[in-house]
DNA sequence: TTGTAAGCGTTATCAG
DNA sequence: CTGATAACGCTTACAA
């Protein structure tokens, strides 16, 4: 049975510094002190105060710590949605270059506490974050002080002040272009929606596949709603009725490409051996061996990392001027793309 | 742009109550009253204190407000991993009983804080929070004090003290079972893994087929790894070596299923005029249009909003005795499965 | 209805 | 090194 209640204190209210300090047999400062790992206390004082927290089961209040300390060491990430995955590997870069700090993560979709904040980043205010992390694009209106350190991650928005830290759609829309010429593909379509990353990804897979010369090019099918699964199988049913003869079909992104190989297989299409499919975010499902797409791994991790470096320096020198990174992606080429 | 700073008192320290207590020209307790929405405050003040805090941008600070009042309002959700998409519904469900309490949602898996915190509880116990909710089964060892208000969501660990409220897996297993015999299937494959759950689920597939008289068999490959997808694939071959003969297959999750479509697919099997396949959780990707599998809903929505209900009982009264809930499952019919 | 004052549990600033 | 003592921003009796 991994969950246990310890027996000691229960039902007591939490014990305080000065509960510990009694214990201990010295004065609250001194607790506060060894807390901070303070290196001016002797060793027996330490140890001493250190056996009472282990007795008392002390933990110190975060609202107290919080209100009393200058700094707050807490970052709010705000997500659009639990449900898009890609911000747990963000969430990873972003321990790795926060924690060492001793920075605090706090996350909210715009879900979470909906009619008792009006953003997340309300919530976020109200906590006294140090700084906040916004990653993708969300739709909300978000109002965030032009004083708090702000980066936006993976999003393509550009905020004059705000640090950006994004994958460089336009490469991965070239590195998917290259993946598909060098397997003989010429005739390629695309199948996208409108959003910024979309289009940027376009761009670069048709600056790619024009540099490849006279012989290769692309068609594509961009609809106007969301880039759902249900999309890409329109887009993809368009794009064909169109352009019988492509051979290759890059989606804007793995959701996309997931509708486009419905709508491929609805046609009587097999993938890879007539037609090749590339997504784009390189998404669990992707990565799923059942569905094996090869996709564009738009890197979360280092994108969390940078993130978090960029906060970091822009709490340390708010008036630094505001940066934007981009993050090269790579391809993941996996069972839906073959030689033509 | 949907982000803006707005410009008003930039760089400046948050405004505070006496910040608006002065400007409001009143004292902090009547802004305080005027937070709390108090009916006993003259019209003419409260508008004067609005707009104060209107104009002034105040909001505020949770810290000062958990420390000074007697409760934090605040809930803390365990979650094992950000992966396990189940929760976000969960979640849903626990706002929709928790939050008109006015109490707000904090959320954590075992990585988020990793390195600060011991565990995600931990955390929780620092900030104080009233309630905890577990969801799912964590495989870190939990402390959670005798008296915090605990309730296991989706989990099947019963801790005595705890309340519990999750889906009922026996009569989910038995509901996959009837669907199954109602396509006309006799010969069934069970494919699991070594977890509470998968026990479970077969048992109510085991009862219901075997109810059905001697015309209808269950066989099964449980393995005892993780029910991962790759063991979904494993499993499944296992299932077929030994019983070539099974029509139908029901998997202890969607996980596991997609893994014996893969299986299935590659041994040439076509799903469903050959085998029919059925999972269990109703996740996203069985949702897909693209995979289509028919599923057992585990009603996350459902326990989410019990687990609050359960969590706001047990906060009023601590002694009450711990109950155990579980929430119908239901079939949702998709692709997967046919008649035979 | 409104104001006063005493905490809440820490950190931080100083004298010892 | 150690220990008072004053903040920190807010809630909450208790007075007025």
């Amino acid at each position: 049975m991994p969950i246990m209640g310890d027996g000691k204190r229960a039902g007591s209210k939490p014990a305080t510094i000065y509960d510990v300090a009694a214990r201990a047999g010295v004065s609250k400062s001194l607790v506060s002190l060894v807390l901070q790992r303070s290196p001016r206390v002797s060793d027996q004082r330490r140890a001493a105060v250190l056996r009472a927290i282990q007795e008392l089961d002390y933990r110190p209040s975060t609202a107290a710590v919080a209100l009393a300390g200058t700094r707050s060491r807490t970052i709010g990430v705000v997500l659009d949605d639990f449900r898009n995955q890609w911000f747990v590997d963000l969430l990873t870069g972003l321990r790795e270059s926060l924690q060492d700090q001793g920075h605090r993560l706090v996350v909210a979709d715009r879900f979470l506490n909906t009619g008792l904040d009006a953003s997340p980043v309300e919530g976020f205010l109200s906590m006294r974050v140090e700084g906040i992390v916004i990653a993708g694009e969300p739709d909300t209106d978000l109002a965030v002080p032009a004083s708090m350190p702000l980066v936006v991650a993976g999003g393509r928005v550009t905020i004059p002040r705000a640090d950006t830290v994004a994958n460089d759609d336009r490469t991965g829309g070239a590195i998917a272009a290259a993946h598909l010429l060098d397997l003989g593909h010429r005739r390629i379509g695309f199948v996208g929606a409108r959003s910024a990353a979309s289009d940027e990804r376009r761009t670069g897979l048709e600056a790619r596949i024009a540099a490849a010369g006279p012989g290769a090019s692309v068609v594509s099918a961009v609809l106007s709603g969301e880039p759902t699964e249900e999309a890409g199988v329109r887009a993809v049913g368009v794009l064909l009725d169109e352009h019988p003869d492509v051979t290759a079909v890059f989606a804007a992104n793995d959701v996309m490409a997931i509708g486009a190989l419905s709508g491929l297989a609805e046609r009587g299409l097999r993938v890879p051996e007539d037609v090749s499919v590339i997504g784009y975010d390189d998404t669990p499902v992707a990565a799923s061996r059942y569905v094996g797409l090869t996709s564009i791994d738009d890197r979360s991790v280092e994108i969390g990392r940078g993130a978090g470096e960029r906060l970091l320096a822009r709490i340390a020198d708010p008036g630094a001027p505001a940066r934007e990174i981009l993050v090269e992606p790579r391809l993941v080429a996996r069972r839906t793309t073959a030689r033509r």
